[in-house]
DNA sequence: GAGTTTGAAACT
DNA sequence: CAGTTTCAAACTC
């Protein structure tokens, strides 16, 4: 920490401009030390843009990517998709890799330029306008803030590329404050993988930092422990200068800290760490971690595992104790495993995006972002995306004979056969019915009467009155064809 | 375990 | 953007 901890810019948003306007610079004390947002909330900065998305907002800090200290100023993120170079509070991290200036292979900006808080809404929504599947609606609903801390799609990582040409728009999107991170960025390809629940790992491909968080964990599914041994402590610059001194030999290397958390040293693109809290009642300090397998593993043949096709390579992850065949997605493939993210990117900035969102309450899941597209298994086999993530199909999917609906006996019967039975399951109708074509198509008619009231010269209130008796013969003709669905007799 | 089916991803 | 091919997982036998 250094003189600027605690100072703030906070920014008001100009709606009317869409720029960022900087409102006060607040050397206020977060009110909760540990949760920075609630700083910021509650400074006189506490813009209505951030207001509106209150309770999605997380705060994290900017991790120096050698020492893995928290950069000092504070960034608040919103619902921010993109979770790059952002860390937790000071008491949830952790050094990683002690990391001597002299192997600095990109050059890390002072830190003057990080003195803004940022918000990440505005980043959220310039990353996404420069992605041409631009800001869907998983992005902002897909995150959740979870014991004061982040909750991101526990089952997958999320990743961003900052290239030199994103960077340009982004700072068009953002300027003045967001180059500085984009400068930070450009030399050296960020990903940033906060899968597994709340785990946070920043890493670059040159020189690898990844950073365990001790936070909250205990929720987190398939947990198993270590001892709190400290002797294995790694010592601090292990890593080589470049980074790809280590040899990713399936095991990770893990440094233990002081404070009983562990962090993997393994120099891999995407990591898949799980790390757990200490148990009720064990020693303060002794936070457990162990490695696992968040996944199964894949049998990819031709792929060489660096193609979507390759679960691991989906899901963020390198390669370990597969069967694939010719396997280029581990650390010792670095360069065409980056290429091979990089040209997913281009194909689709979301590739790396979780495909099921999140909904914002509770821990129903929501929908698939783009939706299913099966033809023959009816949606009630794990062929169906949406089937095996245990969501309802929605309008959002393309599938053709869905059973997969509330609704469905196929489904209920399926659902009874199947071993988590007890997930909630969102009915599919009847807003499944309204698609988009049917939303298309009452505009349509209402523009159409609209057009016919302005032909004929009505007054305001008459062409009103027949443009909602229109609304009404759409509705009327949706909730018939919801109850035809359904089976259920509608007289109207 | 081999073969088939399926649908997402990749390609054209 | 639509149609086709490739691919690996899911499924069946």
């Amino acid at each position: 920490m250094n003189e600027s901890e605690g100072q703030e810019y906070s920014y008001r948003r100009e709606l009317s401009e869409g720029s960022l306007v900087p409102l006060q610079h607040s050397h206020e004390s977060p009110r909760n030390a540990n949760l920075f947002s609630h700083g910021m909330h509650s400074g006189p900065g506490y813009s209505r843009m951030e207001e509106a998305l209150q309770e999605d907002d997380y705060t994290y800090r900017i991790l120096h990517p050698l020492t893995c200290d928290p950069v000092p100023q504070v960034a608040h993120f919103s619902s921010a998709p993109y979770s790059e170079y952002l860390l937790p509070p000071s008491s949830h991290y952790q050094h990683a890799l002690g990391q001597p200036y002299s192997s600095i292979r990109s050059p890390w900006p002072s830190q003057e330029a990080f003195h803004y808080g940022i918000s990440s809404g505005e980043i959220c929504r310039a990353v996404a306008t420069i992605s041409s599947d631009g800001a869907d609606d998983y992005s902002m609903e897909g995150y959740s803030a979870n014991q004061g801390f982040i909750h991101v799609n526990r089952n997958q990582p999320h990743t961003l590329l900052v290239s030199p040409h994103d960077q340009h728009k982004l700072e068009e999107k953002l300027p003045a404050q967001t180059s500085s991170i984009c400068q930070m960025l450009q030399p050296v390809q960020v990903v940033c993988d906060v899968s597994g629940g709340g785990q946070v790992v920043v890493l670059n491909h040159q020189i690898p930092h990844s950073v365990m968080t001790d936070l909250d964990t205990q929720s987190l599914p398939k947990l198993s422990v270590q001892s709190c041994s400290t002797e294995d402590q790694l010592p601090h610059g292990k890593a080589s200068d470049t980074g790809h001194s280590e040899t990713f030999t399936g095991q990770p290397q893990t440094h233990k800290t002081s404070a009983g958390v562990t962090f993997n040293l393994t120099p891999v693109p995407y990591a898949s760490q799980t790390v757990v809290q200490e148990e009720e009642g064990q020693t303060k300090g002794c936070g457990r971690v162990k490695w696992e397998k968040s996944k199964r593993p894949c049998n990819c043949t031709k792929s060489q595992c660096l193609k979507l096709y390759c679960e691991c390579f989906a899901n963020g992850e390198v390669c370990n104790n597969c069967k694939c065949v010719n396997c280029y997605n581990n650390t010792e493939h670095d360069s065409e495993r980056s290429q091979a993210i990089k040209a997913c990117l281009e194909r689709n900035p979301g590739a790396f995006r979780p495909k099921i969102g999140s909904k914002k309450q509770g821990n129903v899941k929501g929908r698939h972002t783009k939706g299913c597209n099966c033809k023959r298994s009816g949606c009630l086999k794990n062929y169906c995306e949406c089937y095996e993530a245990k969501i309802m199909c929605t309008s959002t999917c393309k599938c053709v004979g869905c059973r997969n609906y509330e609704e469905s006996p196929s489904k209920k019967r399926s659902e009874r056969d199947r071993p988590d039975s007890s997930i909630y399951y969102p009915t599919r109708c009847p807003l499944a019915c309204i698609t988009p074509d049917v939303v298309e198509a009452t505009c349509g008619c209402l523009l159409a009467q609209a057009e016919e009231a302005e032909k004929e010269g009505y007054i305001s209130a008459h062409a009103e009155r027949m443009i909602l008796e229109e609304f009404g013969q759409c509705l009327t003709q949706i909730v018939r064809s919801i109850f035809k669905s359904t089976n259920v007799q509608f007289n109207v």
